[in-house]
DNA sequence: GATGAATGAGTGTTCATTCAT
DNA sequence: TATGAATGAACACTCATTCAT
């Protein structure tokens, strides 16, 4: 991709992720890339559509991650040793690669300032936010129940009961301020503790 | 207070909820109340002051809140049916009055929205939705714990256990769309049952 | 006059005479007098009307002391040594009650910041700080040289050279910044010697 | 420089001097350029800014023209003779370039309605006004005195009884109405009459 | 690829003024 | 006498966007 537009696309999401995407103005994102304000309609339509290119990138980073994190699923369920020695490497990924990953976090950030506002974020929001990832721990529970691993009655509570800590940490520490290592820490830390316990 | 000045509370209120304070114009909140921009300030400084205002009073009647609820702390201690009976009825108050009371609950949405922006709103958004919570469960846990109702090494981690389903499904079922009964009773069955979990 | 409508013409004055009719707002003046705009309506028909009262004492002030020193001018003919003790005193009594009084300075300055936008204004600037000062020496010096006093066969421009410092120091001290007690000592100082520098 | 802008100055610079600086609204330039009043906004970054440029302009316009003067300083002084003709040709030079040149005789204008209000153009109307031609002229006098061309004990009281006529003829006469060719002639002659007095 | 110039719609805010009380 | 409430017009300024170059 063109120089220039990955500038303004990294400008981009630096300032949605902290004002929201109304606030900012292209004036901002140009003095930031230090270009002119019609340069940035020579490369996308209009404002909207580099919220969109930063959405799409997002989406494509989130699906290719969970394909990777799904090829490990089969050697996770092997043992219990492999289960124990991988979980840890799992949820560090995911920590890692997803939830405090800088390009990840920060358009985390975006959906949840921007979803009461604009429908499409709204969407992704749900689903990136919700729906996704408790459906995939929904289906690693019933996966889990099945091969008698785990006994779980209720998968969908237990991928709620599972996730809840999750998504209170990730607002709590990891996009309540500025990320910071020291917020890295503090989150992998609490979430952890989480995991033993539910697993205790 | 003037009836004007309610009109133009309520009205931002709403508005402010919705699409967050910078996304709302003063223009916005005069078509609603039907009325004048300069009539605005007459009753206020500026935007801000209308913002101010809505915050204020929402601390105000968190406090109040929080007194009220404290004064059925003793109760709560005095016998494990007691405690039974009890807590079901001041998780209730709680959702009632706090999370899904239509004010409280548009105050938080705009909490969630502008907290990155805002830096008074952050303070808030820390503090009602974080600190304040964490605070008072953390402070039960552990008179509980003295009082041998529970056994609780780890009041603060207790906490967070507790309230990080609360936080999810307030994001979850209260603060993502529109607040209806169907959606208040879906977070209510779903908390409980985290509630019943967590003290199985 | 009643009170309030006094303090509103003393606010006006001190403010109009700082930074120019139409710069001061009607706001302004009540914040200083601590009464509501509406009040300034009871008392004044509009804005105007304010600087009009203003512009009206201050004519009257002009023209009741051009009386009072006009009652001099016949003893000052009477001897030389009546000229060399009376022409300190007079001036003096001019720069006291008029250039350096408190109101009339205010008025002054009002009159030269708003000369140019408003036609009224022009007309008292034109006839207070040109006209009549120059008119009045005219005459004082036809009738000197009449008398044998002084030898002057061109009074007007007499008059001009005369006058010419007056207007200087003036604009140089007296309405060039807020008037002192410094400032007033510099202008006559520097007007005095101009004067005996005239009559060499 | 840009036509546009170019004629956003001009008609700044007419209505400033007209009316004062903050009488005088962009709506009043632009329907005067025939653009929309955004189109101010891509030239100069304010209201205040194009103050600024003007001021800029004058100072730029005047300094040159001192130095340019001073170039004829050392021939004034050569003869007697050199003396009576140039200093005409020195004043008419003085006159026609700055106190009635249609720029300078503008920003004069401004600097003498917004001094009292606008501590920048305070600066420059003191400078530009008093300081430096008093400055200037007590040089001169001090020079000539050195050189025997005139006795002069007290050089800066000759430079105020030489400059006054200039700067009372400059309010009478220049800044007090439209400037028209009339009022230049009047303006020459009366200050020719004073020179030659002075000069007696 | 990039920009200089322009704009129409909109932003928060201030203003002098009115009028019923 | 004074004010609470309201307003229409104006204000300086910002915005996303267009288009010829």
């Amino acid at each position: 991709m063109n120089k220039t537009k990955e500038e303004i696309l990294d400008a981009a999401l630096n300032l949605f992720s902290q004002k929201g995407f109304s606030t900012v103005s292209i004036r901002d994102i140009c003095s930031v890339v230090n270009i002119k304000e019609s340069t940035v309609y020579y490369h996308f339509q209009n404002k909207e559509a580099i919220l969109n290119e930063i959405l799409k990138q997002f989406e494509n980073h989130s699906e290719s991650l969970i394909a990777k994190m799904s090829s490990a699923f089969p050697s996770l369920m092997s043992t219990p040793q492999a289960f124990d020695n991988l979980l840890p490497k799992i949820m560090n990924q995911y920590i890692d690669n997803y939830l405090a990953d800088p390009f990840c976090n920060k358009v985390i950030r975006i959906l949840s300032i921007d979803h009461l506002n604009n429908p499409k974020v709204h969407q992704l929001y749900s689903y990136w936010l919700f729906e996704k990832p408790l459906e995939i721990q929904q289906f690693v529970f019933s996966v889990f129940n099945n091969a008698g691993i785990i006994s779980c009655d209720d998968p969908a509570f237990a991928a709620e009961k599972f996730y809840a800590p999750f998504f209170f940490c990730l607002s709590r520490y990891l996009i309540s301020d500025e990320l910071t290592e020291e917020k890295i820490e503090k989150f992998k830390e609490s979430i952890f503790k989480h995991i033993k316990e539910y697993f205790r």
